[in-house]
DNA sequence: TTGAGTTTTCAGTTTTTTGTGAAAACTACT
DNA sequence: AGTAGTTTTCACAAAAAACTGAAAACTCAA
């Protein structure tokens, strides 16, 4: 809106936006592996790649999405917290802008997942392991088993969740760190020839 | 099939199997958290759960699914060799039995979903980076905003892929280790009153 | 208090995912 | 080769999830 360039570079700007597009459309995909909808991955990639506020309108038009859906998807992210409202002054609309900071996002996506994924199962071990001791009397191997088996998984989510506790929390800027230490060697780092980094993944 | 037993504690063994399927209907909760089927998730923690081999037979009438489905869980949890295929001497049948060890469970789990959310992400990130520095003699500051920002998560979630595919890779007993070294405060351990635990998650 | 501008809600629709069941394919034995 | 037991495939059905659009609710300046 500030001003239209005078030098219409449009394939050079045509370009920037293709490649916007492209990240938004993969962070989109992404989300619809994580199981949240792609609209909302969508949005969150395109505030996090654009860098700037924007206001409902703006992303419906540039997303193809409707009004509705844009509402939703960005209450949810508000409630996760990778993006925060904005107000510019003078202007009514609400604008909305995503966390900058790489480390801090990812971790608000971690402790969102662990939230929906790993407490539940817990919270149900817990339970069954409250149901299952009271049989124990009468078969007790097979209920030894039972119990021994749900003792081990929670165990193990036990030390995934508290680990993830360490890097998700409100303190955790401790795994960036330790990752990097751990990491013998970090990422390719390639800065200008990425393709070679290919081959640590495959 | 082996032998009924003569004293037949009914109660203790429907509070057997009501936890068993407690447990199974989590971990199926869980499965479509992760977007893999219900089904599939449920077919793997009926599996685990009572640790011993069954057929389609088995699992079809335990879990109230058809052999259709069945029979594409089982492909899909073969193909993340969580489970392996048995086969019982005199009888024709396939027989299915769940890895055993959690952590070997946790690792295959954690292996495919990196494969399918994290190396799609960075394999896209190569190709938006490819794409975007061709504007760059013209209108630099935008392009460069653009590439410092898909860097930036690209190197994010390449630090978290290279490190977990230290934990996740075949060589990966590692992170267990690691994990419970890192954790100072473990895991409640709790032998006999779990509930104290969920503190820990508050 | 009004009303124009803006956001939220939600019933109904569309799209996507998952599951079914029966036919086809496969397998091992005779 | 024939065949009975078993598994796989896949067109279609059912279920779940996502999205739309318009009405209702909200907000704030006058």
């Amino acid at each position: 809106m500030a001003a239209k360039p005078n030098k219409p570079d449009v394939a050079a700007r045509a370009q920037l936006v293709e490649a916007e597009d492209r990240f938004i459309a993969s962070w989109g995909r992404m989300g619809s592996v994580w199981g949240i909808s792609r609209t909302m991955a969508e949005v969150h990639a395109l505030l996090y790649i654009t860098g700037k506020p924007m206001c409902t309108d703006e992303i419906m038009d540039r997303l193809g999405v409707s009004r509705g859906n844009v509402s939703m998807s960005v209450r949810s992210l508000l409630e996760w917290a990778v993006i925060e409202k904005v107000r510019l002054p003078g202007d009514r609309k609400e604008y909305f802008q995503a966390e900058q900071d790489v480390w801090a996002m990812l971790r608000a996506i971690a402790r969102e997942r662990i939230k929906r994924e790993v407490d539940p199962l817990l919270d149900a071990l817990d339970e069954i392991d409250q149901l299952a001791p009271q049989a124990s009397k009468h078969s007790p191997e097979e209920v030894r088993d039972l119990q021994q088996r749900i003792e081990a998984v929670r165990d193990g989510f036990g030390v995934i969740t508290t680990l993830s506790h360490k890097f998700a929390g409100p303190r955790g800027a401790g795994l960036q760190t330790a990752a990097k230490l751990l990491a013998k060697a970090p990422i390719g780092r390639a800065k200008k020839h990425p393709s070679k980094r290919k081959e640590n993944r495959a």
